[in-house]
DNA sequence: CTTTTTTGTTGCCTCGGATTAACAAAAAGC
DNA sequence: GCTTTTTGTTAATCCGAGGCAACAAAAAAG
């Protein structure tokens, strides 16, 4: 299996045979994880920083009264934790939502690399910033659109997202995620996700049955969540 | 004046003379702009990264409807578009929400730079990555706390990110900004923002006469706003 | 296979927050 | 100084989303 990080950055940068080397000997190390179990806890001091291989994983923030937000959904090729190279805390948990391949690397391995290449370091923060992206991104909806917008938008940056590591065709992905994940991520109920979701297949633009979103009318989706996909950097760029 | 951003990041961890001389040499080229005006506009390449040296900055998304977002608010110290160096597209404007004085650098200065200096560019990678700990703990609050709540994080989070640059005092610090921008920053309307902001008074917990705010039981307003400041990394922390 | 648990769906009712409007107070402009 | 614009405050009304409950469907466990 190609390594879903060098897909992803390769697709944004140049990256080179010697650091495309690099990268896979940093992710030899591979674990797994059931769904529902956490990778990360919440107050923890990892040593090591975890990339996703295989399956989704989720950054879960717990509340006092119990409630559950979901701050950003990691699908293969992201690095969920890269932050914990820098913080020395992690402030949320890092859950498997479903069956996860990860692969962990060391910080002290990451950090050697990244001297010996400083241009991988910086590919390395390029994703922290992508991730800063997504994350002002995700505010907006929160903040100022309304849930059938916000659904759309989501479904529109996850297929972006998805097709770039190769895991979307003609439009369609797979998305196992229960609506008791998706009312998290976006601030809602699950019974008012449901309806939401209703709501957004009565327009004819997105089917989802099972685990498979497909998106019948991209432009119609697009506008309707106002996505745009700029912050996702996806241009490659000279170094 | 002592630039700020030594300050920041002089209290998260250890910077030589020699970085902090590095620093203020790519900080030299000052600009002003007044209150109100746009530093940076959605959908330029900036080819220089802003750092804040007095006032205090927005990041605004506009939505077509023409509803806005705030999705950071930017205090003297913080790099407001740092990720510019690496993405090639601003996602958002940057608006001066009071008169600032700013310093502009080159984006291959500061390549150089960190190259030269690793460590330097690690730090600068910190600031993303305190940036991304921020906009996490704002999709929780929208997601999931009680506008109260909200409002009471976010004003814990003023403090003490304004404590770390010497511009707060005994728990009350100078916040200019209109009831109009604190809504656009918790997603509220403004009318609603002045109803809880009335009920915040009411506990006691704050005044907030004409730009100051004064926090008169921190732990109560840390409680109610559920604050817990491990993703702001305060703890120094070795090289 | 049956049982149990989890997830999805619908209806009813409530309530928080939006909307609109009107006015007061303050700030900015003249 | 006065006028105009912006910001803050209060009240009345409305509606979207939440809470709760009941049940269906699907998945997991036995």
């Amino acid at each position: 299996m190609t390594n879903p990080l060098v897909l992803f950055l390769s697709r944004r940068d140049d990256v080179s045979a010697e650091e495309i080397a690099a990268l896979e000997t940093l992710t030899l190390n591979h674990q797994d994880f059931a769904a529902g179990t956490a990778m990360i806890r919440q107050g923890d001091r990892p040593q090591s920083s975890i990339l996703v291989l295989d399956g989704l994983a989720a950054r879960a923030h717990y509340l006092a009264d119990g409630k559950r937000m979901i701050s950003a959904l990691h699908i293969p090729g992201d690095y969920v934790d890269l932050h914990s190279l820098l913080l020395d805390r992690m402030d949320h948990d890092v859950t498997a939502l479903t069956d996860c391949r990860v692969a962990l690397t060391a910080h002290p391995d990451i950090r050697r690399v990244t001297e010996r290449l400083p241009h991988l370091g910086r590919l390395l923060w390029l994703s922290t910033t992508i991730d800063a992206a997504m994350h002002r991104a995700w505010i907006v909806a929160l903040g100022r659109m309304s849930p059938l917008s916000h659904m759309a938008h989501f479904l529109c940056e996850m297929y972006i997202r998805l097709d770039i590591v190769g895991q979307a065709a003609d439009h369609s992905y797979r998305l196992p995620i229960t609506q008791i994940d998706l009312a998290d991520m976006l601030g809602l109920s699950v019974v008012h996700v449901n309806r939401t979701l209703q709501d957004l297949r009565a327009t004819g633009m997105v089917s989802w049955v099972g685990p498979t979103v497909s998106i019948k009318d991209w432009n119609g989706l697009r506008e309707l969540g106002q996505f745009e996909d700029a912050y996702l950097n996806l241009n490659k760029r000279p170094r």
